[in-house]
DNA sequence: CCTCATCATTTCGCACTGCGGAACAACTTG
DNA sequence: CAAGTTGTTCCGCAGTGCGAAATGATGAGG
């Protein structure tokens, strides 16, 4: 069981599509570190009834979500995820534009510096550039990191609007319930700092031996909300260093960013049918 | 409508869930080459009336694997369908296998060597390397061809059992009645010759200037099916070399990676609740 | 060879969920 | 203001998805 995986308070949304939503949790049980699983696991993990996954893995499995070795009875994500992956990662342009100047930022900084997307309560890594330092953190594209804890994350937050920002919140609480105090602290002081200075600081936050930086990175025309960061192991990056000099460098990165893409060419739903 | 996107003939099957299939459609419309998609043209593409397009997108945006933009009403793929690739890639370690010997391969070919794993009736690039000529095809990993026409998708196809081989046939013909006679021949030709030498060959039957060979990749344990390709503009690869030359070495390619991925240490299902 | 496990699939009747036509609302455009 | 878009909400109906229990399918142990 995922932490908020479940279908939870749904009940009286006529407007939410259960079975899809169990469907996908099914795909969402998948990790990085594991290989394929039974139908057993599956249930385990999702809380739902053998009988059910029964249906939806077949379901997907038909569809090439899943890919199923009968031999062993176990399924792996199959060809239909990497495509819809490779699709939403075409449509991020901002990786292409984001990618030198985060890299070049990366040297200055000999730390390491993140382009991430939201992703339920994580933020995603989707891009990363590391320093020349051997000692940096290895977090790669595909890595998750909390969204309440970290300065990305905190980013992220501070840069929607209040009314998005607040049943956001609403969630994080709720599935951290114990430490509630300090991220809604942590939270409040990163929208300040960004208010007044446009980036926000995480000082062993996420993990205690780690700091960083982070900078919202809201692209025009509604094409989307993401966040910077620049962080490393907190006997290389001083605090001091990150509020006076990495912070700023990184609200410039952004602006850069958001500079580039500015006049976005956003071609708007090209009719193209047919084709594969 | 995408081609084969439909229900179809689903009816009369208690196994499949339907709402969840349709929400998966919702999600596949959308394509590399275009922006955000409003509810209007995704209804189109799937040929879902709009009311149930307005209740799947709400379900997806909820969920995260869509994005919404509330100012111009148009969603694109969000966080999850990128978390969904990240992991399927992640599990891909033929990816880091194969590289190394498919780069070594363009490079004496001077040709293109794809990877590809199978989503529906194309074959997804999941890997490609480059000759040093600069007239390659431009195939991204992401990209894909289709499974009955090119001699990746052949090879694949030639690397099914039986069982699983025909099924799919029936697919690809009721989805290019037309060509039914070109297909079918151009498959079971590919079979033959694999069965004898170990590849196929396509000569401008993907498209009319271009070339290849394609060979299957069995992965041992059941670990999935993929298949490689090694092909170029015609005017520089030729029938002949292909067939004498690049063929036998594609083959040892393969055989190369079965060998590497041979006792692969596949965990399974470790136990790893909790974490992000 | 036959238990007694474990795990996956199938059955089946019921309730409720998802469905979609039609009406409604929110904006643009001429 | 009328006549187009577009997206959302209603609401009654039917069919879909549900899950306890039964049935298979493998495999381990005696």
């Amino acid at each position: 069981m995922d932490g908020d995986s479940i279908r939870a308070e749904r009940t009286g949304d006529r407007q939410f599509v259960m079975a899809l939503a169990r469907g996908l949790d099914v795909l969402r049980v998948f990790r990085a570190e594991d290989g394929p699983l039974g139908n057993q696991e599956i249930a385990r993990r999702t809380g739902l009834p053998k009988p059910t996954i029964s249906r939806l893995t077949y379901t997907l499995t038909q569809l090439g979500y899943l890919s199923y070795d009968r031999r062993l009875g176990v399924y792996a994500l199959g060809g239909g995820a990497l495509a819809l992956g490779y699709v939403a990662l075409a449509n991020l342009d901002v990786r292409r534009v984001a990618r030198p100047l985060m890299q070049e930022l990366a040297d200055i900084c000999d730390a390491s510096v993140g382009l991430g997307a939201r992703d339920r309560l994580n933020m995603l890594y989707v891009e990363n550039c590391e320093g020349r330092n051997v000692v940096a953190l290895r977090v790669a594209a595909g890595s998750r990191i909390p969204l309440g804890q970290s300065a990305m994350g905190r980013a992220y937050i501070a840069g929607l609007t209040d009314k998005e920002r607040t049943p956001l919140i609403d969630q994080i609480v709720r599935k951290f319930p114990d430490e509630k105090q300090t991220i809604v602290r942590g939270i409040e002081r990163a929208i300040r700092d960004i208010e007044r200075r446009g980036f926000c600081l995480a000082i062993g936050d996420w993990r205690k031996d780690i700091n960083g930086v982070g900078a919202p990175l809201a692209l025009p025309n509604g094409a989307g909300l993401y966040a910077l960061n620049c962080g490393g192991p907190g006997y290389l990056l001083k605090g001091k260093d990150l509020e006076e000099t990495y912070g700023p460098m990184l609200v410039q990165v952004a602006q850069k960013v958001v500079g580039a893409m500015g006049a976005p060419a956003r071609r708007t739903a090209v009719e193209r049918r047919g084709a594969p």
